[in-house]
DNA sequence: CCCCTCTCTTGATATGGGTCAAACTCTGCG
DNA sequence: CGCAGAGTTTGACCCATATCAAGAGAGGGG
């Protein structure tokens, strides 16, 4: 894993000095701790230590081995890349996607602040998925095989692991309902009103947002053309239900757009 | 859990008595345990027994609570109900799917013998979607609870535990690239692709067997109406690489079927 | 700060798969 | 054993979305 540090760094990738250690290891350790820990951070309520104790927080940070930046554009990893780690993401914005051999990419998700990326990777030992920063970001790096430890120790953080990949498979099953059974303007509602609820999760608002993707990734990952994806966006903002201006998204009428999932044509 | 049991008696499912437990009250383990154990499961080599040791198979036993038969057409599980189980196929075919508001269904998966259903509702506690037998069927009720306090103990366990749940990640972005990314013969080629491929790894033929669900089944699964699946079945049986006759297909040429995935329009 | 490139919008046209319809074929039940 | 109903196949037609095209706008790198 040492190694693992050290091929990033030649890759160019910047790794951010995790004071918290540094500075434990010259003995004042609250003060490190709240520097850069996960108690200190805003995100504790969503990502893995939500639910522990304080106690059980500090012993979670221990998890984080790194944190790595990943510039705009940048891979965190490439599908078949050997598992070694999951990635929270601390700030910024990812996109993972796979691809088909005549080029064809699917997104298959969109990871904000809070979130757990390359869970599918656990069990085939390596990454299935490419994933890309969509803004310059910063990832916590959780060495899995220590996870899997402390998990055995701490009962609740082994319940919120589970239930981080549980609630990515049920996510799934409603991309899957959205790919499998949905028109397409049911499906950019259905997308915006997902954004909405997880920026205001995250105390963000949920009506006035910027997009980190573009026309065409929203389309991949709702298998639609960004000419489908743009016109419905139009189509959206004349019938009143949101702004739109280019990447900056107002919603103006959540219930309209709800309204308008999963009732048949009409 | 045994309210559970009971509600569960009252709306006429039919449980099987394990044995094991029974007789190792009378004193024989042995012998009871061999008579319907994982130990003696012809799928402890897919199922959650996958890795372990003999020893650790005797204690993974203890979290089968009930088997429970399912007859064709019934519910194991549908969405709403409070989450307690995982389930294991014991025998049987189902399958999983949500429901939007105006009755459109989308078949989230297919589980065979020896695959374990449920995962969805760890996190939310309830259940997300349906759960439908094809066909007469058993499974292994696994209490999740035990399951959670035998992984702390059982380091193998755990690890299987988190590779079936990642898996199930990966495999859902499988779907998921089909879904958003696939013409309908592409679709339907990688369906039977990966039927085949599961059957075989069961010791089935994964050259000839019968399809379990109607062709408005599949249909719902990969995003198609059941008129689209029946001329592609049509389509591939012209070229020579399938045969079909109803719910009988064999694999003429699986190499075939391959080379039409992602390969571009031609 | 400006230019270049990437992104977005909108229109015209094409088409894959959906919809509707009818006939055929199994399967299971009486 | 035969009938009813569910499931399947196939044809004709249509529509939602893809494709092709052209121009406008925005933002980031030098």
């Amino acid at each position: 894993m040492d190694k693992d540090l050290k091929a990033c760094v030649a890759e160019g990738q910047v790794f951010v000095a995790l004071p918290g250690r540094a500075v434990r290891a010259r003995g004042s350790p609250e003060i490190a701790r709240v520097s850069t820990g996960c108690s200190n951070c805003n995100l504790h309520e969503i990502c893995i230590p939500c639910g522990l104790t304080g106690r059980e927080v500090d012993q979670v940070e221990e998890l984080i081995y790194a944190r790595r930046c990943v510039k705009r554009g940048e891979s965190l990893y490439r599908a078949g890349d050997a598992f070694n780690s999951l990635y929270a993401v601390r700030s910024g914005f990812f996109k993972t996607s796979q691809t088909l051999e005549d080029g064809r990419e699917q997104i298959t998700a969109f990871y904000m602040a809070g979130e757990i990326m390359g869970m599918d990777g656990i069990g085939p030992e390596r990454h299935s998925c490419n994933a890309v920063a969509l803004e310059d970001s910063q990832v916590c790096v959780i060495l899995y095989s220590q996870l899997e430890v402390l998990s055995r120790d701490l009962p609740g953080l082994q319940q919120q692991f589970h239930k981080v990949m549980s609630r990515e498979i049920a996510r799934e099953h409603g991309v899957m309902l959205l790919l499998g059974s949905m028109r397409a303007e049911e499906r950019l509602a259905a997308f915006l009103l997902n954004l909405s609820q997880r920026f205001a999760a995250r105390r963000y608002s949920g009506r006035e947002f910027v997009l980190r993707m573009t026309r065409e990734e929203i389309g991949s990952y709702l298998g639609l053309k960004l000419e489908t994806v743009s016109r419905a966006f139009s189509k959206f903002q004349e019938e009143g239900l949101i702004s739109v201006r280019h990447k900056r998204v107002g919603i103006l009428d959540a219930a309209g757009l709800k309204h308008m999932i999963g009732r048949g044509l009409h």
